[in-house]
DNA sequence: ATACAAAATTAGACTTGCCTAATAAATTAA
DNA sequence: TTAATTTATTAGGCAAGTCTAATTTTGTAT
């Protein structure tokens, strides 16, 4: 019989250590059974179950008032799991064409898959992506994590250039309107002018391309 | 109480249908409770209460005569697992430069991956490969079956080409030395002749390198 | 044909992760 | 502050997949 290794995660184990993870990042809330429960789609007595095991293997602390929270471990492997997360989302929106929408729910089930270096080799394949294509950080293999976008292309001034990072909307009209723009992940992009009457931007995309865009597409895209 | 459906597979049933689909390759084997057993590394007992199940999904037939035997529907699902499984060996070798010896694992989680294009769209992303690095055969998508390879460089006549197709011998010393003389997956070769002292070949390699090799060298390589 | 060995099967139990229902504790509102 | 409500926890169970230890069946060798 295995001796079932105190470094073993089940894959239940590792996505409650993800949704841990999720809810700690809005500082604000307090990471309760029923919170996990509610992120996780369970009973808030399976949760109790967790917290237990999880706390036992020293990957949380748990108290009542404060709730749960990542101990050193935990935090790694969540944020670990998340690292694999992000970069087969780059992988499968640019490697193999998936859309927007799609690549989520395929990147659940790749992130789970196990290997040493796994991840730093589709890193290293993908070239090192900093974000992922909903414009979600993608966390070094070190656990660094770069700093989230905020930033909306209305914002940037005019005469200042940026780089396209992400979109905020992933309506296929939208996407392939950047198609006709050639405006890709990674594209360039310099404010040449601003219309005061409705906000409208002029653009100069990449070397060739030069552009009128309402508002609404400016607030459409997250940039660097 | 989301109610299982007929056609959801846990991964416990993928591997057992995998490992009936193993054992049905050499036709002269029953496919005992014992062999699957041995197979997937549990007890005879666990496989039975599996056959069972299996059996009510009508996924494959058993008769404690003539043993288990994949149905239609178990078969094509083997056959997708295998195809998904040898689709990311090539991934992870080519791709990630993993090498030989490392990519089962990695593959073995990787094939239960599930979504309905993503071997499709991985096929395509690696060029429609016809074998994976251990020379197996790749199922097409319709569930047909290339030939497997059982050609040697070292059968192949004076005068006659052929191109590689995998590797017998997976030591880092000989992939190496494939490495030096620019061999590699795909890489044409032409005999252009055969020394009878010893069966060494002389051998084109590509346009640009003419080299002689050993017997041995030549029976370590898998061509059509 | 009998007896031994091997294989198949059944029975009963364990673990993981989940659930519902009941209870206890904490919070909020009146 | 007391009552009502929400949250946390416990208790007891269920399904999947595993196991070991019988027990039955089948096959084989004398």
């Amino acid at each position: 019989m295995p001796i079932p290794h105190e470094t073993m995660r089940s894959l239940t184990e590792e996505n409650y250590l993800k949704a841990i993870y999720r809810i700690s990042l809005n500082k604000k809330l307090k990471i309760s059974p029923t919170a996990i429960a509610d992120e996780m789609g369970v009973s808030a007595a399976s949760v109790i179950d967790m917290i237990k095991k999880l706390s036992e293997k020293k990957l949380i602390s748990y108290d009542k008032v404060k709730g749960a929270k990542l101990l050193e471990r935990g935090q790694k492997e969540a944020v670990a799991i998340i690292r694999n997360h992000r970069l087969w989302e780059v992988f499968l929106l640019e490697k193999l064409n998936y859309s927007w929408d799609e690549i989520h729910d395929i990147a659940e089930q790749l992130e789970h898959v196990k290997h040493p270096e796994l991840a730093n080799r589709l890193d290293a394949f993908l070239g090192h992506p900093e974000y992922d294509p909903h414009g979600d950080p993608i966390p070094k293999s070190n656990g660094e994590i770069p700093a989230t976008v905020n930033t909306l292309l209305s914002e940037i001034e005019i005469g200042k250039s940026c780089r396209v990072v992400a979109v905020k909307d992933t309506s296929s009209v939208f996407l392939q309107y950047l198609e006709q723009l050639s405006v890709n992940i990674g594209t360039k992009i310099k404010v040449l002018d601003i219309v005061p009457f409705d906000n409208s931007m002029l653009l100069q995309i990449g070397k060739e391309i030069k552009t009128t865009v309402s508002k609404r597409f400016a607030e459409s895209l997250l940039v660097v």
